[in-house]
RNA sequence: GGUGCUAUCGUCUAGCGGUUAGGACAAAAGAUUCUCAAUCUUUAAACCGGGGUUCGAUUCCCCGUAGCACUACCA
């Protein structure tokens, strides 16, 4: 079948988009931009009682973050637009794009179903069914059960004609032929065969409402968009014979997509899918952006707020769950589209493993430009209360020191508690660097360094290493003790990078204030 | 309970009948350094079990086991 290639995305405006979802997105991206084909978005908007206000805007702001583009459907947009301001913008002739806004479309096949004996309709209440199901054990409502129920199979025409009249509610069932093997042919599994008599005969459109289910929604709106390729989470896998027999129902048997369904992403501890609850519990995001819910008040952290970068959690969350033949793992996302492949998407589910995705952050931390970190690394500074003027550091020193440190961090907000020293004295010493390097010796070995660096002018890394160093040997002090002492005064614990990188960003009155405050300090314990 | 999917180091995975089973994250050790990191080197770490098929199975088939998913008028 020699068709253009078109996949969706298909979210439920019910929430935050889940990191599962981002990565169910991505895979569609880089098949359709690969196949050069269409990024189509849809809102599957059909559960009227789960909408969550602003949730449309959410998941299209994630994927504008990650640079997911949309070639049509609701919020399209290309990395090439000028900021394009319309989040919700609608663009492509196969709208509209929301569910909610089809639901005329839906009644004709709702109907089409109805008169060619595939559906029928339904009059049972939930609490009925709910009753048959404490009856019956295993209940299901199909070929063995439905002539035992209020539906138009059971009931005279006239009754039923009548009971839509009144207003009673109603939903449209569709009519599953037991004992028949199923074919699907999964892009990932193979072919999958499931019997019919498993299937119940699902619920494809409630009255009550006036949209349809999942199911039907689904068939219809893939069918009528011209979506060559359905690539979907796992969990979706037990449905798609469902599917299959509404696409013959349909006549639509020669045109159905194939079907690639992707492996699920499991919790990092313990069992069970990646859920979104597990986010702050465990301690890592599990969401895009930060999400603000509405309803219970409660934020949940996001990637892009954590510090991540966009390429960092495009390039993670695609090996998680395909890898390429080789040891290849830092992929841009143009790399990733040339060379991905649905046959090479593992078919188990993988637990998210959140330390590597800190490490792809890292990669690409390092990989940054200095100027770039260094303006990204002044908005930390700002939170923190501090201006680059008055803390006496110049721009210049501040890339210098970004480059200094950025191999030490995962993230930029990392490098404050690295590097404040070069902004603020300490206020106070760390104990244990104290108890191993300050000894009784340090306070007039520090006082005689100090004397010793006042007297000089030339402030040069160089100057004061070949200055400092046989000072050190000439006196018969030991090197580790005398720069460790050093290092506690400027810095306040032993850590941090070279000391003469030091010296030079606090220039010599500082540096020796430093020494004279701490001398004072740390020898009259308070 | 039923149905389906899945199964290589702790984790993500490479392997597509014959390999010392490879890489990365995490872990440990060493080197380096004035310190902490980073870096480099090294180490430890896996084919779920049982049957087949085969000269030979991690690889193919079957069974078992385990994990996961689904089993709504939710998607």
């Amino acid at each position: 079948m020699n068709r253009k290639v078109r996949v969706r995305f298909a979210p439920s405006p019910t929430g935050a988009l889940h990191i599962g979802g981002v990565r169910t997105a991505l895979y569609n991206y880089l098949f359709a931009r690969q196949h050069g084909g269409d990024m189509i978005l849809r809102i599957e908007d059909t559960d009227s009682t789960r909408f969550v206000p602003g949730a449309e805007e959410y998941i299209i702001e994630s994927l504008r973050w990650l640079g997911i583009e949309i070639d049509e459907g609701i919020g399209a947009w290309s990395k090439n637009d000028k900021e394009s301001s319309d989040l919700l913008a609608q663009k492509g002739d196969k709208g509209p794009y929301r569910q909610s806004e089809r639901r005329e479309i839906y009644h004709r096949y709702v109907r089409q179903l109805l008169d060619s004996g595939h559906a029928y309709i339904a009059f049972d209440t939930p609490a009925e069914l709910e009753a048959k199901r404490n009856e019956i054990k295993n209940f299901q409502y199909d070929a063995s059960t439905r002539l035992l129920m209020r539906n138009s199979l059971t009931l005279p025409k006239e009754e039923v004609d009548r009971m839509i009249a009144d207003g009673t509610q109603y939903v449209v069932r569709f009519k599953v032929e037991p004992d028949e093997d199923v074919h699907v042919n999964d892009l990932i599994r193979g072919e999958v065969v499931i019997n019919s008599s498993i299937l119940d005969d699902k619920v494809l459109y409630k009255s009550a409402d006036d949209l349809p289910t999942y199911h039907l929604a689904n068939i219809v709106d893939d069918h009528l968009m011209e979506v060559s390729h359905v690539i979907r989470g796992e969990e979706w896998l037990p449905s798609a014979p469902l599917h299959v027999l509404l696409y013959r129902a349909f006549g639509w048997a020669d045109t159905m997509p194939e079907f690639a369904h992707l492996p699920l992403l499991l919790k990092p501890e313990g069992n069970g899918k990646l859920s979104k609850r597990d986010g702050d519990r465990l301690g890592f995001p599990v969401f895009p952006l930060e999400f603000h819910d509405e309803k219970t008040g409660t934020v949940s952290s996001g990637y892009r707020e954590s510090g991540y970068y966009p390429e960092a959690v495009i390039n993670f969350l695609a090996l998680l769950g395909w890898h390429q033949t080789g040891d290849k793992e830092l992929y841009s996302m143009d790399e990733l589209i040339h060379d991905f492949s649905l046959d090479r998407v593992s078919k188990a589910g993988a637990k998210f493993d959140y330390e590597k995705g800190k490490w792809f952050n890292h990669q690409y931390l390092m990989l940054r430009d200095n100027e770039l970190l260094a303006s990204e690394f002044l908005t930390v500074l700002d939170k923190h209360g501090i201006d680059l003027k008055s803390s006496g550091v110049t721009h210049e020193q501040l890339t210098h020191i970004v480059g200094l440190m950025k191999e030490r961090v995962n993230f930029v907000s990392e490098l404050w508690e690295q590097c404040n020293f070069f902004f603020v004295a300490p206020e106070q010493y760390d104990e244990k660097s104290l108890k191993k390097r300050w000894k009784e010796e340090s306070p007039k070995q520090m006082k005689e360094l100090y004397d010793l660096l006042s007297a000089t002018d030339d402030w040069s890394p160089e100057a004061l290493d070949s200055l400092v160093m046989p000072w050190i040997e000439s006196k018969g002090y030991g090197v580790g003790l005398v720069m460790n002492a050093f290092r506690i005064c400027l810095v306040g614990a032993a850590r941090g990078p070279h000391i003469w990188e030091i010296t030079s960003v606090l220039g010599k009155a500082e540096t020796l204030r430093r020494v004279e405050v701490a001398i004072e300090r740390i020898n009259t314990p308070c």
